[in-house]
DNA sequence: AAATATATACGAAGCATTTCGTAAATGCAA
DNA sequence: TTGCATTTACGAAATGCTTCGTATATATTT
């Protein structure tokens, strides 16, 4: 039986979640030699977490051979907004802008990067010149 | 005993500090009144939050009186700060700018707030103009 | 002072998350 | 086919978070 909405990703499910959506289909092995790099997890938590995930319609596997593959089930930039929300809700009430300017004053982003928020703030403006 | 490092506020944590910070010291019943206009909490249950805040070293409080008076012991904007990188690491791989154009594009901005966040960017290109 | 109202203290249940140990299945190699 | 290496399945411990019930303390009112 399949949840009738899918439940939001955790934080150890969101790392997982990067790596399904970085590399694509990969089984239980790629996936945890990839989290290695950045901490120290055992197999068998990440075989169970991805379990876990296939449970609750986060990830899909293909389980005809011997290793399974698994795939993510939920998109990239729909997790993302849903979670933004959320956060910008929690931490910053609401205001999206404020954490704009968190997020610009304590990052560094290209000269590139700046340029191509700048255009979208001007087309913002265009569209609803309120 | 105090922690080395004050733990990250858990989201009921995160609901309480923002109404320390805006309305800055208050009660446990002044926060327990505010929470329950956006959802339905008991009183203890506020109450024991709060007190596991000031174990935490989350809040600070008061207990000269009858009621006791907490107050926030961390900052918000360094909170925000310490919480937007972790958010920015796990679900946008570290990439602020990704967030921005995320934040900006599914959430309104007045035009006044587009201005305030155009003028930093180009503060910030000039500063660094790499 | 007794009764009442309101506050704090504390324990613990219920649930989710993370973690891993152990057993069973599977494929490959000798 | 027998054994070895690898994989999956499953259970369950450990921890953390949220919630609230009950007991106790404190103040106010009568």
């Amino acid at each position: 039986m399949e949840p009738l909405h899918t439940p939001s990703p955790t934080e150890s499910e969101l790392e997982i979640l990067q790596v399904l959506w970085q590399q694509g289909p990969s089984t239980v092995r790629q996936v945890n030699d990839l989290l290695n790099r950045r901490r120290e997890i055992g197999y068998t938590t990440t075989l169970k977490l991805m379990q876990i995930m296939l449970e609750k319609g986060l990830a899909t596997r293909d389980a005809s051979g011997k290793m399974h593959i698994y795939q993510a089930a939920v998109e990239e930039a729909s997790t993302q907004q849903r979670l933004l929300k959320r956060f910008v809700d929690t931490l910053f009430r609401g205001s999206a802008s404020q954490l704009v300017m968190q997020a610009l004053g304590n990052h560094e982003a290209s000269s590139e990067e700046l340029d191509e928020i700048k255009s979208l703030i001007e087309q913002m403006e265009k569209q609803q010149p309120k």
